[in-house]
DNA sequence: ATTAGCACTCTAATTCATCGAGTGCTAACA
DNA sequence: TGTTAGCACTCGATGAATTAGAGTGCTAAT
């Protein structure tokens, strides 16, 4: 139960067993171990280390006379190993060709795509998330008789608008003492700060056309809240029919439902092991997974920041044979590109 | 070759024929015809006909010794059939409970869904396209000393807005002006009526501070006609498994991914074959479809109005055994109702 | 402590026989 | 002349039996 309970022969055993079946996807044997690795050990030899780590947990036998598989505390074990490693030279992911100037939805759902195309596994991305920031500008404008827009400006030049529609019209200059009292007294409140009271109170204030008044100011708050709801980029679906460990018709249409669906994915995201560490990257390893559909598969998640507390995700989704190394360096790479180029669209 | 080829018996045992295949999805042989009609007619008289249907091209036998299957053709005609009779009873659509305040692209996806799980295909719905009608109104606004918004609603109160990004700014009065002129000159036009011509004129009439108007009038344009691009919401890929005939692995990844890409789902809208019958509705069979990937699927779209030339499009794929006479009365019922529920969102 | 060697196990692949649904054809029948 | 009964034949599907081979555990020798 120690730390320490494999000596360094068996951890080399154990890592090779499972690179070798991350490779394969079928068993290993213990020949296959001696002459993979340099230890220069018979297959008996290996045979009863094997043995050992299977009565410890770490590999297992799909049957009796096959080689072995590594359990899902032998994949943690690997795991950890290779987050515990100095930081892997991190490789310039290539060619990472996104124009700037397009909007932040289509380059999320490219970098889903550009992940996917990576590393051969399914990926999520997740809409940056959070405090998004003051509101900075608003604006009324009459379109026609019945209809008004509001445009409300946030920090980080997020534009949210509505049409609201009204009975009668407001005329030109009560419009302009509305705007001016809605920037001065939103302007600069987050949007948490604003709550039904902050409304309530502007009614008040602004009380003249009572029900038009109000009409305008619902729909103000409602352009404020709304589109808070989490987004989900999804890419590389079909790479689940890569694995044939995944791909059977029963376990394949699950997952491509859950993919579909999205809806779930939010798991991925909220639940958070408190264990922040060092990179940032979560490794889920079978069970460990929050979403059930997923106990075939490993998902490794890694957090980007635009700084403020404004987080996104992004989620890579494969069999537990997945090759974490690349993977990892994968998400390590796009994090901090990501960074960049949403801070740059951001001043866009 | 002519249109009467086939007398009334043949024509009942065809249809028997290819309506016991979509249920089943195994070949279906004389006996169960036999059985099957109310013909009264043995297996053998039965199995006379099914020899010259085969000869026809109607039917085929996937190995000598099987019963036979519909071919191509087959379909093609059980369909025109179907096309032919007078509109079925169609079956309202139980329950279609989308909140109009929704955004369109909501129900759209929310409209996808739905026919999935009531036909058990896979489905994709497109955006409302064409003139989207005129520009309404028009109006740059400061927000801050580097940042102009532009916002543009168009008829229908479809709104976009775009973000300047300025070297100097413009102060209040030349904005007023600007606005000013935008929409004296804009407005009323249709946005294929607003070309670079337009805008270079414009830049000449407001021709005072040279670089920064332009880069302005630049940004207008260019968020008046972005977002031009096609829209496709698909829903229910996973119904492909569904379907053994579909579902192997080869055939499975690349109709998913024909999903998931969408790209050239698009050609099942451009396509369009001119003849369009009275029910706006097009079946496309096999190799008829103008996606290669589909070469083994049924393909039935419909095109929804929302009058004055603006056009979406509903797709329903599906093996070639497809419930045609459902998945019909599903979209015809759809499109009436999609009608509807656009055009109060619309005016919303 | 390591290894060679051997008996044993279990799956996957292969072969083979059998079954049965379905056909085509012929001859009898109304 | 159209319909049907009957029969020989075809061919995939099913399942049992066999085999091949990879891998193990154990024992005895080094």
């Amino acid at each position: 139960m120690n730390g320490n309970e494999l000596d360094e022969r068996k951890t080399t055993i154990l890592k090779a067993i499972i690179r070798n079946y991350l490779e394969t996807g079928e068993p290993v044997g213990s020949r296959t171990i001696s002459k993979y690795t340099d230890l220069n050990l018979s297959s008996a030899t290996i045979r009863n280390e094997m043995s050992d780590l299977e009565e410890m947990g770490y590999i297992l036998q799909p049957h009796t006379s096959a080689g072995r598989i590594p359990s899902d505390k032998g994949y943690r074990f690997y795991v950890d190993q290779l987050m515990a490693e100095r930081d892997h030279e991190v490789s310039q992911m290539k060619e990472f060709v996104i124009e700037q100037t397009e909007k932040v939805d289509r380059v999320l759902q490219q970098v889903a795509k550009l992940l996917a195309v990576n590393t051969n596994y399914a990926t999520m991305v997740t809409a940056p998330q959070g405090n998004h920031g003051k509101v900075k500008f608003i604006q009324l404008s009459n379109v026609d008789e019945h209809h008004i827009l509001s445009v409300v400006v946030l920090d980080g030049n997020l534009v949210k608008n509505k049409m609201i529609t009204v009975e009668e019209p407001i005329d030109n200059e009560d419009m302009l003492k509305l705007n001016m009292l809605l920037n001065t007294s939103l302007t600069g409140l987050s949007i948490p700060e604003i709550n039904l009271g902050t409304i309530a109170i502007l009614k008040e204030k602004a009380g003249i056309h009572s029900q038009v008044v109000s009409d305008v100011l619902d729909g103000v708050a409602e352009a404020i809240s709304e589109g808070e709801d989490l987004q989900i980029y999804t890419s590389g679906v079909t790479n689940f029919l890569k694995y044939p460990e995944l791909s059977d018709s029963e376990r394949a249409s699950e997952l491509l439902h859950t993919f579909e669906e999205k809806q779930e994915l939010v798991n991925l995201i909220t639940d958070k092991l408190g264990d922040e560490n060092s990179t940032g990257i979560q490794v889920y390893i079978g069970d460990e997974s929050p979403i059930q559909t997923m106990k075939d598969c490993s998902v490794v998640t890694a957090t980007y920041e635009l700084g403020e507390g404004v987080k996104g995700t992004i989620g890579i989704i494969g069999p537990k044979r997945m090759d974490y190394e690349n993977v990892m360096d994968n998400l390590k790479s796009l994090k901090s590109q990501l960074d960049d180029i949403l801070k740059k669209a951001k001043e866009t």
